[in-house]
DNA sequence: ATTAATTATGATAACGATTATCAGTTTCAA
DNA sequence: TTGAAACTGATAATCGTTATCATAATTAAT
């Protein structure tokens, strides 16, 4: 089984802050993992229920906030519908082109960008601590 | 009276939409007008009560969506908590750098931070329709 | 293995922001 | 003046998410 790097993570962090193992997190994390997708709560619950169709909705939500916690994952809010969830080890900061038509996620960075956006906050005199840059448009494969 | 230009618009906007006058919408849009915040409906609500305490909260949302649709207003979604509406008529595209401790926003824009966008997504074959850039720290005032 | 303390679970209620519904009111053109 | 159409405020409904709670599973100590 691979993610083994992930796994431990999450066991240690489990087990630091004195909470017990589940299969039914076990069952999320791997199901998480498996897809690179910036999924929402419900879309990895419908994945998670192929597995094991007892887990509830509930316990993704909670298992969600563990894995951001431990770094494993991250949250995007885009503004409208619900919160999406990514990868967040292995992964550097990236920005989204975000395709109107299929829904699909381009992780981008461009250090020049994030470079202007210091001397924007210079400028005005603004303690820049984050950012939320997204795109939108129409992807490569759907433009044809 | 101030804002006539923008009262025009309105008006006209009704008139050509088959719509009629009110008297709720009317004191809807001078408050909304008179303020150059980044309001949400319930701050607008709060403000609107002063002036004429029986309106609802459900003919502020509807009077909001009338100002987006007719581009004195647009949404501003930042991805937690309510929608905000910031005045769209003789404003220019501008992005938000978005106090954490006043929750001020101060409005900005980078030719160049916007032309690195293009770029970015020409490199990856991708047609960029519009973006959100949203930046948080702490401003002047606060960091004192 | 048994126990007992503690955490985890799924169902479901509650929540906050927003939209839909509806019965009564207002606008406005004829 | 009148009557059709739009408008209103109250409130129910919705959606994504969190809180509650009774029951189940885990864990460490016996
Ligand atoms: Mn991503
Ligand atoms: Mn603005
Ligand atoms: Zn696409
Ligand atoms: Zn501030």
């Amino acid at each position: 089984m691979a993610f083994e790097e992930e796994q431990k993570i999450f066991d240690s962090f489990v087990r630091d802050k004195g909470l017990k193992h589940s299969g039914q997190r076990k069952d999320i994390l791997l199901t998480f993992l498996k897809t690179e997708k910036h999924l929402t709560a419900d879309e990895l619950h419908a994945l998670v229920k192929k597995k094991n169709p007892a887990v509830g909705i509930a316990t993704v939500y909670r298992t969600l906030r563990l894995l951001c916690e431990c770094r494993l994952s991250s949250e995007l809010r885009l503004g409208n519908g619900a919160v999406r969830y990514e990868h967040f080890y292995g992964h550097e900061h990236h920005d989204h082109l975000i395709c109107v038509k299929c829904g699909n996620f381009i992780e981008v960075m461009d250090p020049e960008i994030e470079k202007l956006q210091e001397r924007l906050a210079k400028k005005e005199d603004f303690r820049l601590q984050g950012h939320k840059l997204l795109m939108y448009g129409v992807c490569r494969k759907c433009k044809q």
